[in-house]
DNA sequence: GCTTTAAAAAGTAATTT
DNA sequence: AAATTACTTTCCAAAGC
């Protein structure tokens, strides 16, 4: 009985422990980032369920801090992409994607696709666009999606090409690999959106 | 107006069996041309058939796995070419090892374009995966037949998990029938 | 969990020409 | 800039770490 005593004060210890250092490891990703922090707190919250629901066991503590992290931005409405979410993490990208789906899955968190539309305010401050190019970028967004071209394509790369296109029609050019660069994409994959895109909208 | 279950393909059959038998592997490289054997890496060995095209995971135990047919016909060829060049090195083989199909995989052709977005809204978040950034399908478990299906904007789709040849037909049927009542089909 | 084998779907990416 | 190769996802069995 004592035993089994102490291993209950022991494992409650590690847990503490443990959740201390995700919460730090979820506020250090989360400054890199710079997202608000309500974003963490939702982190925080997501990480606690998903250990009080037991789904750590089998998992690194840094991915599911990270999965939690990228839910939460997700769920808040300013999606990172995994790629920038990984180049904060101690994990690769492959795991924080695994470890999200499963998280998802068991705390039915269900996220729904990430609108590209999202990425569009963040993307186009950092090429210092006008606040036009961003309504631009949104529109083509809106009606290349009406015209189904959105299914199974990268939210980032189908912003990162409206936002190219927006650039070009309101005169504030950027080149292909300006935008691949603040997207992490490459120009072939804009390139190709840019085109269908351009189509749906009548132009060209 | 083509029926998408008429365009159901079998892709891969996956299947185990045993000949009842412990086996060598080191002797059983050296004796079938062709065998890879790396043990550091995977305690099977692998042989491939050329007719039917097929490969092998051969055991240790004598227990083997037989993939990449292209039908349940093609997995017993496979295996019982395989069977007689073991028996040709003088190692004894059951007479009717039985084989058991674990899983087959077939692609089809729903014949429109889906809207994978509303897709995953109206099949219900709870059963979809739909994860554009990491992969273009959408992945749906479906309960009866028990088999997954991937869907693609382009309307192809993949069928998964099924150990009879009617799963598909059936799970075809089924995603037809739920898509066509949300109304996201052409 | 991982390792290996096979196959399709379509998007993305890294190389090669 | 086009072509090729390769990787992402789903499924499953096998023996062993």
């Amino acid at each position: 009985r004592l035993r089994k005593w102490q291993e209950r004060i022991r494992t409650k210890d590690a847990g503490e422990r443990n959740l201390q250092f995700a919460l730090s490891e979820i506020d250090r990703m989360a400054s890199a980032l710079g997202v608000p922090r309500s974003v963490r707190e939702v982190a925080s919250v997501i990480y606690r369920r998903a250990l009080n629901e037991d789904l750590i066991r089998g998992r690194s503590i840094e991915g599911v801090s990270t999965a939690a992290l990228y839910a939460a931005c997700r769920q808040e409405g300013i999606p990172r992409s995994l790629d920038e979410v990984a180049d904060v993490s101690r994990v690769p990208q492959k795991e924080i994607g695994r470890t999200y789906r499963y998280i998802s899955q068991e705390l039915g968190l269900e996220l729904k696709p990430v609108d590209p539309k999202q990425f569009v305010p963040r993307f186009a401050s950092a090429l210092q666009l006008s606040e036009e190019v961003q309504s631009k970028a949104t529109e083509i967004i809106d009606v290349s999606a009406e015209q189904g071209l959105l299914s199974g394509k990268s939210p980032t790369g189908f912003a990162a090409a409206a936002i190219y296109a927006a650039s070009l029609l309101c005169n504030e050019k950027k080149t292909q690999r300006e935008v691949a660069d603040v997207a992490q994409v490459t120009e072939v994959t804009i390139r190709n959106r840019y085109q269908e895109q351009i189509e749906a909208m009548g132009f060209r | 107006m083509t029926n998408p279950a008429d365009s159901i393909e079998i892709q891969n059959v996956v299947a185990s069996t045993g000949i009842g038998q412990e086996l060598d592997l080191e002797a059983l490289a050296e004796d079938l041309p062709g065998a890879d054997f790396n043990p550091d890496n995977f305690p099977g060995l692998v042989y491939r058939t050329q007719e039917p095209k097929a490969a092998a995971l051969i055991f240790r135990s004598g227990k083997i796995v037989c993939t990449g047919a292209k039908s349940i016909d093609d997995v017993h060829d496979a295996l019982g070419i395989i069977f007689e060049k073991l028996r040709g090195l003088q190692i004894p083989v059951e007479d009717d090892p039985e084989i058991t199909v674990q899983n087959i995989v077939s692609s089809a052709d729903l014949g429109h374009n889906l809207n994978l977005n509303a897709l995953a809204i109206g099949l219900g978040l709870e059963d979809v995966e739909y994860e554009p950034e990491q992969f273009p399908g959408l992945v749906y478990r479906m309960d009866e037949p028990e088999v997954v299906i991937l869907l693609f904007g382009s309307g192809k789709i993949v069928i998964t998990g099924g150990k009879r040849t009617d799963d598909a037909e059936e799970a075809v049927e089924e995603i037809v029938e739920r898509i066509e009542g949300l109304g996201l089909l052409g």
